[in-house]
RNA sequence: UGGGGUAUAGCGUAAAGGCAGCGCAGCUGGCUCUGAACCAGUUAGUCGGGGUUCGAAUCCCUGUACCCCAGCCA
């Protein structure tokens, strides 16, 4: 086609249409072509189909807001689905923290949760209507024995010697593999597919295999129970699923899907898949996972250096901040790793929109001011949250003995400093300016206490003389803090790619020594006392915090989800 | 070295033959009762080689790199 740019018809377009031209990401571009040409009849209908075999991390909080997002977005449907469909290595545990956990991230399945084995009586019917077709047949090969006779990449699988059984013997063993005449192992149900194929799914996988594990659903009512690549396409069908979201590795499977539903002349849902999540500085196996745990390098999955989606939760990361994640990195068959910072900061725009403030003092030394009235005490009020003004305002209290950071002073100090120094003077948030005059050590040279003078004339934190002070500092009163222990969590590794295969030594080699600083001192203003588990707080000056789990009444501790971003270390540094 | 995928700035992600754009990170500056937030500016990119075309990230050929696959796991 040739067009001159005055002609192009998608640059008219633009013009006349006011917004820009929406960009679609590569899955909703599929949707949008099959809504076009009526394939699903308009619908959309996703699911998430984990294994109750362990936690979820957030990888699969990606998956779980693609496909929810999705439905949503095209005004579908969204099933909870679990592929329970191996006993050996599920538990009914791991099917209520996953509830639990796409619950709180906000994907809404309605009524619609399904457990695979709910299908076993069906999909058992299909393995005999494929039998019948000549299509599947009962092997005796040892595991070993199938392995063997697959061929490689570059030579052709052989034949089993059981593959041209016929269909009346692979009726009946098939009916006696189920009613448990067997034991584990002794016999499959194979697909009669290709044993030549370049792609060894089709080479005659294995759809059943002989299993006397009871199931944490079913109880002990099979003996055989499918294999993954047989029953997943059929969960999906029988659920009406339009667009099957998976990850790129199982891209060589949509064949088979392909071949045993078109075998079975079944409704067939269109398989899609992106590339999984990954992200530096940590690690996402669920392998690895488990040996942090185990192991205690981490105090269980939940610990909040864990990437699992119970794990930032107990961070203090949102479900919002996770679709704030999941929308900035997108969505795309390329095999990309994320920064960590992109996750930093997503958390970081959503509480920055819904913290309340508090002070709070982490490494607290003492600061007097030298003119203000012995025994006076007095109420300042504060904001709350100057990014919402609904948020209110509450009091803090004041007195002539405050604590304040360390760090806020400086007894030599450099120019860009703007904080505490003899002779400067700064503002204590929302109360006074105070200028600095001297400072107290102990024997050992450490600042224990800094003597200040305040201006009267400067209550709620302005001069009437409209002088300006460069730094704004926090405090917290003596008089009225609370005691708290505060945790400090950084990356859990020190190198961006643990996993990498050049590192020399194992991924657990780099864990980050520093990655909990606890700090049992802590001194927090007053008002943090009524803190709840869902309460979000930004420690002025900081970072962003909430309770932990682990708090009582008596003994606060605070977990740091993210620091505040801090440009001053940069100048520091220079 | 059989098959299936994927390559766009430091990291992600758009552009459906027509001005390579956006977010994050970086850097400058502004504003500020948080060295935060916010605002403005700015650096930097189509894997290589051919071809088609007035015009190629896009189409064709060819090469290269990376990921996935030989579980009775999912």
């Amino acid at each position: 086609m040739t067009s001159t740019p005055e002609s192009n018809p998608r640059q008219d377009q633009n013009e006349r249409s006011e917004e820009p031209a929406r960009s679609l990401n590569f899955i909703e571009q599929i949707i949008e072509d099959d809504a076009k040409s009526g394939r699903f009849g308009n619908r959309v209908h996703t699911r998430f189909p984990p294994e109750p075999n362990g936690y979820l991390h957030v990888g699969h909080a990606k998956a779980i807001i693609l496909s929810y997002g999705i439905a949503k977005q095209y005004g579908g449907l969204f099933n909870l689905r679990f592929d329970d469909t191996n006993p050996s290595k599920e538990d009914v545990e791991y099917v209520e923290s996953i509830k639990e956990d796409v619950k709180w991230l906000g994907a809404d399945w309605q009524d619609r949760l399904f457990f695979a084995s709910d299908y076993f009586e069906q999909m058992y019917e299909y393995a005999v209507q494929l039998i019948k077709k000549g299509k599947a047949y009962v092997c005796d090969l040892t595991a070993e024995q199938i392995r063997e006779t697959r061929g490689t990449a570059t030579v052709p699988g052989t034949p089993s010697p059981y593959r041209d059984r016929s269909v009346e013997e692979n009726l009946d063993l098939f009916k006696r593999m189920r009613d448990g005449e067997f034991p584990d192992g002794s016999k499959t149900l194979r697909a009669k597919i290709d044993m030549a194929s370049p792609n060894f799914n089709l080479r005659d996988p294995v759809m059943y295999r002989i299993l006397h594990t009871p199931h944490h659903r079913q109880g002990t009512k099979w003996s055989i129970y499918p294999m993954y690549d047989w029953a997943h396409g059929l969960e999906d069908s029988i659920e009406g699923i339009t667009h099957s979201i998976c990850t790129l590795e199982f891209e060589h499977h949509r064949p088979l899907y392909d071949w045993f539903l078109n075998e079975l002349g079944v409704y067939h849902p269109q398989q899609i898949e992106f590339a999984r999540l990954n992200l530096t500085y940590t690690v996402m196996s669920k392998r690895k996972l488990l040996e942090l745990v185990k192991n205690n390098y981490v105090d269980g999955w939940d610990d909040p250096r864990m990437p699992t989606i119970c794990g930032l939760r107990r961070r203090g990361f949102t479900p919002e901040s996770l679709r704030i994640f999941c929308k900035t990195i997108g969505v795309a068959k390329f095999n990309s790793t994320i920064e960590a910072t992109v996750l930093e900061n997503a958390v970081r725009e959503d509480l920055n929109k819904k913290a309340l403030r508090r002070m709070a003092v982490l490494d607290p030394i003492k600061l007097v001011i030298d003119n203000y009235p012995e025994g006076q005490t007095e109420k300042l009020v504060a904001v709350n949250n100057p990014e919402n003004e609904a948020d209110g305002v509450r009091e803090v209290s004041f007195s002539k003995t405050l604590y304040i950071e360390r760090e806020d002073f400086m007894e030599d100090a450099p120019k860009k400093y703007y904080r505490l120094s003899p002779g400067r003077e700064v503002r204590l948030r929302y109360a006074y300016y105070v200028t600095c005059k001297s400072c107290v050590k102990d024997a050992d040279g450490n600042v224990v206490e800094v003597h200040c003078e305040y201006d009267p004339e400067t209550r709620g934190g302005q001069s009437a003389d409209g002088r300006r002070v460069q730094g704004t500092i926090h405090w917290v009163d003596t008089q009225t803090a609370i005691d708290a222990e505060v945790r400090l969590y950084d990356r859990l590794f020190n190198v961006p790619n643990p996993d990498d295969p050049d590192n020399l030594g194992d991924y657990k080699d780099y864990l980050n020594p520093e990655s909990l600083k606890v700090v049992k001192g802590a001194k927090l203003e007053a008002a943090l006392a009524d803190a709840s588990l869902d309460d979000r707080f930004q420690f002025e000056r900081i970072g962003y915090f909430t309770l932990d789990k682990t708090a009582t009444k008596d003994a606060p501790v605070f977990n740091r989800t993210v620091s505040l971003r801090d440009s001053w270390s940069k100048v520091a540094k220079k």
